[in-house]
DNA sequence: GTCTATACGAAGATAGAC
DNA sequence: GTCTATCTTCGTATAGAC
């Protein structure tokens, strides 16, 4: 996330932030607003889509700074890989328990909108294909790779919502070892 | 959740359903008293606490129906009883593929209000006990059956998230091939 | 106990001055 | 291009009749 920029890059990025303490339904122009100093009048003049359009190009930022994050993952063997992963996401997940949460997870929920959910899972299927790519270069074969990489998404997804829940990252702990010990024994 | 009650259990069902859907923000008092057929004024005669009491009643009720499903889990070896638990939870995530989502996931999100937190902080807890308990009972050390449970229950909240996003079952079908193969191969 | 009617505020969206 | 002011709609919450 640019921490300088345009009015525009402001708005997106304070979009973001909205995102994930409040979701879609529960972020309000007036936050954004607030958050990134611009006026009212400049949300349709660089949204003309509105709030749809603001949160499509939110969740799809957020989608690509993360993307960037994983395919730069290191680790020449599989645990390694893994171990990256969870170290490199684990402050994210210590976010979700001061309120935070996954701004691309939040634009899946609402339901009515379905070019959200093709930005959330267009956001999702690129970071299993950049983690299952880390993987496969580590050793995996290719199919368990993917496999692996799309599980070892659903485990940072579920831990950002339990870690919510718990305002604590126990939960995020003790999937971290579980997963690290079984892929080790194996 | 029942399928026939009174005027107040009607109302706590329709906000499950609501929860599910649209989330706590995008969830309207419109919606609870059309799906439920009770009156405008029933709400603050029924939870004279408003919409906060509704929320933390429903994802109460739906954390209750989760963990009874799961307290009954069959299954003699590990494997078997994480069989049984993917085998019990697909349909509910399959609910997901058509916007659908988990009830008490989605009053974590907000984040202002701590109660509704420790609700479904209790209601997520109350899951992995119960089927770390399953687990101890197939053989698997308490230690690592309540890490196990964990994960299973994050994989479960994160199938719900990616499965939404890609209306389809594909993530969570992944998830649960690498968790079973990962355990028998132990 | 159940329902109708309404107050009050905040949301998204728009128009138009500078 | 940027900002101020405003419109309309819908939300929660309440009052009070039956």
């Amino acid at each position: 996330m640019t921490v300088v920029g345009g009015t525009r890059d402001r708005m997106v990025g304070a979009a973001v932030s909205a995102l994930q303490r409040h979701g879609v339904a529960g972020m309000s122009f007036t936050e954004v607003l607030r958050d990134s100093g611009a006026a009212r009048g400049a949300i349709y003049h660089h949204f003309p889509g509105g709030k749809a359009q603001l949160v499509a190009e939110a969740a799809a930022a957020n989608g690509a700074d993360v993307h960037a994050n994983l395919a730069g993952l290191p680790g020449a063997d599989p645990v390694a890989v893994i171990t990256a992963f969870l170290t490199a996401v684990r402050p994210v997940v210590d976010a979700s328990t001061r309120g935070g949460g996954c701004a691309v997870a939040a634009v899946t929920v609402g339901g009515e909108d379905e070019d959200l959910c093709a930005v959330a899972a267009a956001a999702f299927g690129s970071w299993s294909a950049a983690l299952g790519q880390r993987l496969a270069a580590a050793g995996v074969p290719e199919a368990e790779a993917a496999d692996l990489a799309t599980t070892l998404i659903a485990i940072l997804e579920g831990a950002h919502v339990l870690c919510r829940a718990a305002r604590s990252l126990d939960p995020f702990d003790r999937a971290a070892r579980t997963i690290t010990a079984l892929i080790a024994d194996r």
